[in-house]
RNA sequence: GGCUUGGUAGUUCAGUUGGUUAGAACGCUAGCCUGUCACGCUAGAGGUCGAGGGUUCGAGUCCCUUCCAAGUCGCCA
């Protein structure tokens, strides 16, 4: 039977009826949780975005047939109920219900639509992701994620508010650009009208920012969407939010960071409640690589790398001595009660270290009584046996864990990754804590061993820091960026730089990662144009919106912040795209018939 | 592309050394029940053990191939 809402408003919102509302005469709508009927007493749980409230039909206090009706009610159905709120009976209060005070006694009920058994009942947070996927809409109704994309809405209403204030303009750019291939791969979009021919989905509005600096806008920011081409990670999706913030006139990096500081303060504050201590810290990169191992270090807990290679000099070990000879490095973590771990779980870390490039780990413990347990000791001089030992002050209990490698960087990252796998395994990291530093002076070139030249770090329009362009041509690989990444929690929030705005420093820029006159005009001509007409200095930032959004919903994926986000193969659990297309689409954008050997249109 | 883990009822899972008719809970169906809130009670339906092949007297269990999912390395300027 259809029912309608005719002649029915909602006067107020399920999770919003608490103690003030007893007596009160409401229409509320929303979904049935699951009922209890106790035979002449039915109560049904009634949801909407708000929370939940318990709805009563008497046998004693209603008519038969809506009595009857109400009997019918299963879980997900859409009902519109008027009734009189009360004071819950005697002490059945229910304490773990925000609205367990109270209770709605019906007086009206309409079924405004049914629902199937639905594949997992909503609020079983132990469905299977891959099902809650594919009935993403049951699974948005789930408290955890209306309470995720309700932060995320609050949080999206919050950065505008500060940007607006801070005199930001919120400008759109194209989704159909110009493919640059450099960085991530594109996704394309092929051109019905120039055959052949290819938009691409932006990876970031990175150009197009710098153009509205030139334009004049001053300062720039965009909730922007942004689409890359690559495989996925649990913090990772081939189309993803970034809050994209450019302004002109900044003077040095602090500007930029000072300004971001202040809007995460900001929301911190609004979302979480929350008064970060300020101002962030401030570390440059190669601290963050010697003692973390990492461009992005988790702060909430120690463990710190060490170098331990003038103990390991002519150690009589072949690993270490060789690795030495070659330049390379011994590098150390300490680990506090870690001479627990059994030889098995060694065995697993060393094997975990081997999927980064190093070939090994060297473990050594202290037992009891000061007993020694290694897989290298016996090789090693007992001279450098004890020089090691002073070094690191080894206790009983403890473990050190060692890599060596010829390339010190190396050495570092695996060992950089062992300290978090570690740190998980002994519950180093505090709950609620936020780690936030600034990560700055980047390298702005590193060099590609596939590509045989350097290429850019971050992005080839990063300036130099002034003082390091005299070895841009003798020592690329130790020029410094003025660039500057945002890390929480070991994750990387956000990224930026001050840009390039001369194009003497341009120039050489290209020159230095290998762009020929004739690149650069096939790839960026219009963005270099632009520069020759009056440049005003300009630098900004992107963070990760998503990524943001998962710290502040304290979740581990980052699908649980996306209400309608892929899956690891890029694909869509529930519409299933991407899916073939009909042959005539195909026809129409002259993509089938296409000869690729010829490049030119089949007839 | 590599590595690790997983796939058994609608759902979440158990299933021992290869051995009778593959189990539990929730959900579902029918009935009873006036204060439940993970309601309770009674009865019932529900299975291509991801798929294919192999070993064996016998395979959910062992082997091979393959598909799907998660995490990760490569990749992500």
């Amino acid at each position: 039977m259809v029912e309608f809402l005719t002649g029915l408003k909602r006067t107020d919102m399920c999770g919003e009826l608490t103690s003030d509302a007893i007596g009160k005469d409401v229409t509320i709508m929303g979904w049935a949780n699951r009922g209890r009927d106790l035979g002449g007493l039915i109560f049904v749980q009634l949801r909407d975005r708000t929370g939940v409230v318990q709805v009563v039909f008497d046998i004693n206090l209603t008519d038969k047939a809506l009595f009857e009706k109400a009997s019918s009610i299963k879980m997900e159905y859409v009902l519109a109920i008027k009734g009189k709120v009360r004071k819950r009976l005697g002490d059945n209060i229910n304490p773990n219900m925000k609205t367990g005070e109270v209770e709605v006694v019906a007086t009206e009920l309409r079924i405004l639509s049914e629902s199937e058994t639905p594949p997992f009942v909503v609020g079983d947070t132990t469905a299977g992701e891959m099902l809650r996927l594919k009935y993403r809409y049951l699974d948005l109704r789930r408290e955890q994620m209306q309470r995720n994309l309700l932060m995320r809405s609050k949080a999206a209403h919050c950065i505008r508010e500060y940007l607006d204030e801070n005199g930001f303009l919120e400008i759109e750019t194209p989704f159909l650009g110009k493919s640059t291939p450099e960085g991530a791969r594109d996704y394309l979009v092929p051109s019905r009208i120039h055959i052949g021919e290819y938009y691409a989905l932006p990876q970031s509005p990175q150009l197009y920012k710098q153009l509205l600096m030139i334009g004049g806008f001053d300062r720039y920011y965009q909730m922007a969407k942004c689409f890359r081409d690559e495989d996925l990670r649990a913090n990772r999706q081939p189309e993803f939010t970034q809050v994209d913030l450019e302004m002109s006139f900044v003077d040095s990096e602090e500007d930029v960071m000072q300004m971001t500081e202040g809007l995460i303060l900001k929301l911190f504050k609004s979302i979480k409640g929350i008064d970060l201590p300020h101002p962030f810290n401030r570390m440059l990169y190669s601290t963050a690589m010697e003692k973390y191992g990492s461009d992005k270090p988790d702060l909430r807990f120690g463990m710190e790398i060490f170098d331990m290679t003038n103990e390991c000099v002519g150690s009589g070990f072949a690993p270490f001595d060789s690795n030495i000879d070659e330049g390379g490095s011994v590098q150390s973590i300490k680990v506090e009660g870690g001479e627990t771990i059994g030889r098995k779980d060694l065995d697993a870390y060393a094997q975990f270290v081997k999927t980064y490039k190093v070939k090994g780990l060297m473990w050594l413990g202290m037992g009891e009584n000061g007993v020694l347990r290694s897989s290298y000791s016996s090789k090693i001089t007992p001279e450098t046996l004890q020089k090691i030992l002073d070094k690191t002050q080894l206790k009983s209990g403890d473990m050190l864990f060692s890599v060596s490698d010829k390339v010190k960087e190396n050495a570092l990252i695996a060992l950089g990754a062992l300290r978090c796998e570690l740190a998980k395994r002994f519950d180093l990291i505090k709950k609620d804590t936020y780690a936030i530093t600034w990560v700055t002076d980047f390298p702005l070139l590193e060099y590609s061993e596939e590509d045989k030249r350097f290429v850019a770090k971050h992005h080839p329009f990063t300036s130099p820091k002034n003082e390091d362009l005299p070895l841009m041509k003798t020592h690329p690989e130790l020029v410094r960026a003025k660039a500057y990444d945002l890390v929480i929690n070991g994750d990387e929030m956000g990224g930026g730089s001050l840009r390039i705005y001369n194009q003497e420093v341009q120039k050489l820029m290209f020159e230095t990662i290998g762009m020929s006159d004739e690149d650069i005009k096939e790839r960026f001509g219009f963005f270099v144009d632009a520069f020759n007409y009056g440049t005003p200095p300009h630098g900004g930032l992107a963070f990760g919106f998503d990524r943001l959004m998962m710290v502040l919903c304290q979740t581990d994926s980052i699908r649980d912040v996306i209400a309608f986000p892929k899956i690891q193969n890029a694909s869509c659990m529930m519409t299933e795209a991407p899916t073939a297309v009909e042959n005539k689409q195909l026809m129409e954008l002259s993509i089938k018939n296409w000869n690729y050997a010829e490049d030119k249109p089949i007839k």
